[in-house]
DNA sequence: TTGACACTTAGCTAATCGACTAAATATAAA
DNA sequence: TTTATATTTAGTCGATTAGCTAAGTGTCAA
C-alpha cells in the first residue's frame, strides 16, 4: 500500500470517488464504461484511473482493445467501510447507482459504438 | 458530517494528516504547538485547521488568546480505525511523536516565546 | 496488411492550493 | 489606555491538478 497521503488524494476528486463507488457496487468496469458514467474523455478517465492504480486502490487488466478495472484485492478494509457509509448519504451516487444499472446492461462493444456514433 | 469528498480533501494533505495524527496522539494542542510541529507559519497553520474544522473533523476552542484543537467527538470512527493502522507505518509521522513529546513538555506561554525570540 | 478502434501519452489552459508577508482583530498585561 | 501578542484575514506567488484536444500505441477485423 503506498503511503496514506497518497491514498487519501487520490480518493480525494469527485470523479474518482465516483469510480471507487461504482467498483464497490459492480465488481468490475471496462474504461468505455467509466467514460459512460462521468461524462469525461477518454483520456481524462485514463488519467483519473492511472491514479487510483498508483495509489494501489484499483487494478487495471487488458484483455484485448478492452481494459477492465477492479478494486484491488487489499483495499484497505476500514476504508472501504467507511466509505460504505459515507457514500450511502450522497445523492450523486445513489444516482450513478441507478445510471450503472442501465451502463451494464449494455455489452461493452455496443456501449463503445454507442459512444462513437453519437455521445 | 461534511460530504465525503470534502472529509478526503481535508485529509489529503501531509501536514493537515501530520496535524491529525498528532490530535489521534495527543487529545488537545494549541495553534502555537502545531506551528512548532510543523515548522509552518501561523498563518498558514490556520488555514489548515480552517479546512479540517470545515470538514468537521476538529473543533477549535478560544481560550484567551489560544486557541486549542481537538478532534470532533463524531470523528468517523471506521476512519480513525484505518488512519491509526495506517499512520503507525508512516516514518514522518513516528518522528512528529517524539517531536510532539518534547513540545508539550512546554507550557504553550513558553513554547510561544520561544518561537518569538528565536525559530 | 491495412484500417478501425480502445486506450494512453503529450501538451495546453484555467482553476485550485499551499506557502509566504503584511495588515487586521482580539485579548491580556503594563 | 496603551502596548504586546496570539491568531485570522487579505493578498500574492509558484506548483499542482483536472479538464480538454491531438497525436501515439497496440490490437482486432476486413
Amino acid at each position: 500500500m503506498k503511503p496514506t497521503v497518497d491514498v487519501l488524494k487520490a480518493l480525494a476528486d469527485r470523479n474518482r470517488l465516483r469510480v471507487v463507488a461504482a467498483l464497490m457496487r459492480q465488481e468490475e468496469l471496462c474504461a468505455c464504461q467509466l467514460v459512460e458514467l462521468l461524462r469525461v474523455t477518454g483520456a481524462t478517465a485514463s488519467r483519473h484511473m492511472e491514479l487510483l492504480i498508483r495509489a494501489g486502490l484499483v487494478n487495471g487488466r487488458k484483455e484485448g482493445r478492452w481494459v477492465y478495472y477492479r478494486l484491488e484485492a487489499d483495499f484497505p478494509e476500514l476504508l472501504f467501510q467507511w466509505l460504505e457509509g459515507a457514500l450511502r448519504a450522497e445523492a450523486e451516487i445513489k444516482d450513478d447507482g441507478r445510471k450503472l444499472d442501465k451502463i451494464v446492461a449494455c455489452l461493452p462493444q455496443e456501449l463503445c459504438r454507442k459512444q462513437r456514433t453519437k455521445q
